[in-house]
DNA sequence: TAGATTGTTAATCGATTAACAATC
DNA sequence: TAGATTGTTAATCGATTAACAATC
């Protein structure tokens, strides 16, 4: 059995990933740990540590290959395969999501969104069609549908968790300003966009204070 | 010269106050720290040591008023002022965003937004005029601007960053991909959806791995 | 080979949890 | 007063940083 590793060095994977996308991009071979470091103001030896939790990538006396990192991250993160996708709320940050092309590219597929609003109906964001709420039952099932991104207001979301649970959603990706309660298996990502606002309040706040001292 | 508060603590503020917000709506009127650990599934002893942070809330022997402790906490995330947003680009993100009015709620005024795209220009999202970027500068100047929300590509948003800090913003609250470099002082506040999502597809490949198992 | 840099162990630091005296 | 529950200190746990032997 593998030790289990901790969401805090998960979190920094995804930025990891962006900035040897960029070394990349600027045709980079290599990088070392320190060079790493220096550019997105980490310490060496988190870095060295977080990527030794997956094996070791690099070379001694050389340094990590730029592009082999990169896919290796993009593997550990699951990126290396894709997954169907439906939003349900197909307001305004629903479409945002739904039209951002950038997820498609990362294998995440959007295969269809949901709104409880009949005048939506049909209408359609990139390939998806938007569909009444009774359909969604069937459409997970019929499309093997793995994740459920929820941008509806709370009572909605709350509403229908449970339908996306019983015809087996893996993983709801949840902007409802909400705590969902889901079975262990089931994975949830919640992305508070109020308490995020909320903490830059806090830090303008606190930030004043510190000047008028 | 008081002890800087971690980050840790400053990001579970807005979730106590969203549960006393929920408790304060069901006429609850004291609540333990005991009762309110089983609520929200984290210890009793990190709810009292989190608040004590800021001061005594709670009365032994009692617990926690808990409209005296919502608005102690909205006070500590300073919800009770307000401040001047704007947003700059006006595709479905920066609308959705413009539209959400629970942030208005909370003090958060949108005063403008601005975008490159002429066919824009002119249309409002609630009262605020969709401007082009050339008027920057002078608004923030002529409207106090506090926070600036960034919902462009990065290239954008690493060309406006320097427009901004001169003008006098205080914040910003940043949806480009990319991190930002700001003076000493000026707070920002990263929301990378992309990170988010790759951190759910990790979790999901490593659940279906556990069940293999 | 010599120099560079990793992988990994050990030391430190910070955050969380437990325990309990203070006190309402 | 007795019981309940906080505020706070002490203990534990986990995450980060430092150090260095291994090795390319």
């Amino acid at each position: 059995m593998e030790k289990d590793i901790s969401q805090a060095v998960i979190s920094r994977l995804p930025r990891y990933l962006r900035y040897l996308g960029d070394l990349k991009d600027q045709g980079i071979e290599r990088i070392s740990s320190q060079e790493l470091s220096e550019l997105m103001k980490v310490t060496a030896s988190q870095i060295r540590q977080d990527l030794n939790n997956f094996g070791g990538f690099g070379q001694q006396g050389y340094g990590y290959n730029v592009d082999n990192l990169y896919s290796e991250i993009g593997k550990i993160l699951g990126l290396d395969h894709s997954y169907n996708l439906i939003i349900i709320g197909a307001g305004n940050l629903g479409k945002a999501l739904g039209n951002y092309m950038n997820f498609e590219k990362r294998g995440f597929i959007l295969k269809g969104m949901f709104d409880a609003n009949e005048a939506l109906h049909g209408q359609k964001v990139r390939n998806a069609e938007i569909m009444p709420m009774d359909r969604l039952a069937s459409f997970i099932r019929e499309n093997n549908i793995d994740i459920a991104v929820l941008t509806i207001p709370k009572t909605g979301a709350l509403e229908y968790v449970d339908v996306l649970v019983e015809n087996g959603i893996k993983a709801i990706w949840n902007f409802a300003h909400v705590d969902l309660n889901v079975p262990q298996g089931i994975e949830v990502e919640n992305v508070h966009l109020s308490d995020s606002l909320m903490k830059l309040s806090y830090n303008i706040a606190r930030s004043a204070e510190t000047k008028a001292e």
